[in-house]
DNA sequence: ACATAGACTATTGTTGACAATCTACAGTTC
DNA sequence: GAACTGTAGATTGTCAACAATAGTCTATGT
């Protein structure tokens, strides 16, 4: 018997999961200062729920990165140093990098779909740059390149650049408003669509490593102003 | 006042990190067998903790990956899909490839430690492949790359890896003795580290690419016979 | 005045009991 | 005999109270 269309079980993923999305987006936006400590009791009765739960959402953030746990002290809000974001950055290039392979090693018609899809972000995208929305502009470039990345279709590759895209989001909240190119972004996002839509692999290969050390670039120069590279 | 030298704070790390550790070793060992459900009580005795703690290491491993939760049923171990060996294998593709890349960037005495820890791990691997132990081998295996790996430094790429690593392990237990060719294994991974301190970046590349392709080959042809390949 | 020892407080870690939900089995009806 | 409904058992989900730990503040002695 198939489940009628447009009906869907209530609430079918665990508690904890929904708690961890819900408190997850709470932080990429700012809601917590970063190192702060997050008080469980005071939380739980925020979200309306129990300790129990609620640690076990905890648990999740603390494993994806986004948040540190310390025995007997409790859970902080991660303070990004400018190492973690190298290392972010890093990471995302491997992921992107992989997933332009595995894409381009598809036919056309496959890439279609996220093609389509990616066009229009980058057309939402134009709208918010009109208006200076940063909060959302900053979703929705993170949406762009997750949904890159969703075209794969490879479960846990989604899964992982799903963490480094939280994280990315708290990189670009730490330091306010840190797209000092506006015009470009746009740009540089419909070059990452143009050479997909071409099939140019090496072309594609360069610029998803020209956007991501650019990204570094801005990201850390803003913090050390002479930049200490060691 | 900095702690002395060798004296280490008793258990440092939270409980539930520690419990979920054992019980991804239990499971990587094969202490339950593929979609076997989890029972709480029953484990938490065992283990001798509350259903609390273990609750929240079983989170963990199922944002690992290794455990499949659904709501009001409780935990159930991962079964592996030839799809899912594909997905993985692709992964550790990516995290390699990247890692040989970030090696390869720093200087040569930087990576002498690394080459010496991965000759170390080749030669216990030689010694069990004469002893035909087929779980050490398997362990020194997922050592040699996650040590590979560790070489970068990257906190993120090593955690990625590692969870990585668990479901390798799930894979080559789930169908037994799977490495069909033992003389050629150590040989191999002889040659990947060759290559490394040769500083020989294609080559390097080459043979990850083609160190994972044969194993997915392995994987999979002993389950489809034939190989559907779609 | 400074350093140290003690108690105090706030927060986390743990436990056991209670409530909600699902699967399986048995009984009933067509 | 087959299909459906109702009940029983087991297991997970949730909660609130208890215990333990780390940090802070104060008091005391040198």
């Amino acid at each position: 018997m198939a489940a009628p269309e447009g009906m869907f079980v209530l609430e079918g993923r665990p508690t904890a999961q929904l708690i961890a999305d819900q408190l997850r987006e709470l932080i990429v936006q700012g809601a917590f200062s970063p190192g702060q400590q997050v008080n469980e009791s005071a939380l739980a009765s925020q979200l309306k729920t129990s300790r129990g739960p609620l640690r076990e959402a905890l648990q999740r953030l603390c494993q994806e990165g986004i948040l540190v746990s310390k025995r007997n002290r409790g859970v902080f809000v991660l303070e990004l140093s400018t190492e973690d974001i190298k290392e972010i950055y890093a990471v995302r290039e491997a992921v992107e990098l992989a997933a332009a392979h595995i894409l381009l090693d598809y036919g056309q018609e496959q890439v279609a779909d996220t093609c389509r899809e990616l066009k229009g972000i980058i057309r939402d995208m134009a709208k918010q740059v009109a208006v200076s929305d940063w909060q959302a502009i900053a979703r929705l470039d993170m949406q762009f390149h997750t949904a890159f990345v969703s075209g794969t279709g490879n479960t846990r590759l989604i899964r992982i650049y799903e963490t480094l895209a939280a994280e990315s989001r708290m990189c670009i909240l730490s330091l306010e408003v840190a797209y000092p190119r506006i015009d470009v972004l746009v740009q540089e996002h419909q070059n990452l669509l143009d050479l997909l839509d071409a099939r140019d692999r090496s072309g594609l290969q360069q610029a998803i490593k020209g956007h991501m050390q650019k990204a570094v670039q801005d990201l850390t120069l803003t913090r050390e102003p002479s930049g200490i590279t060691a």
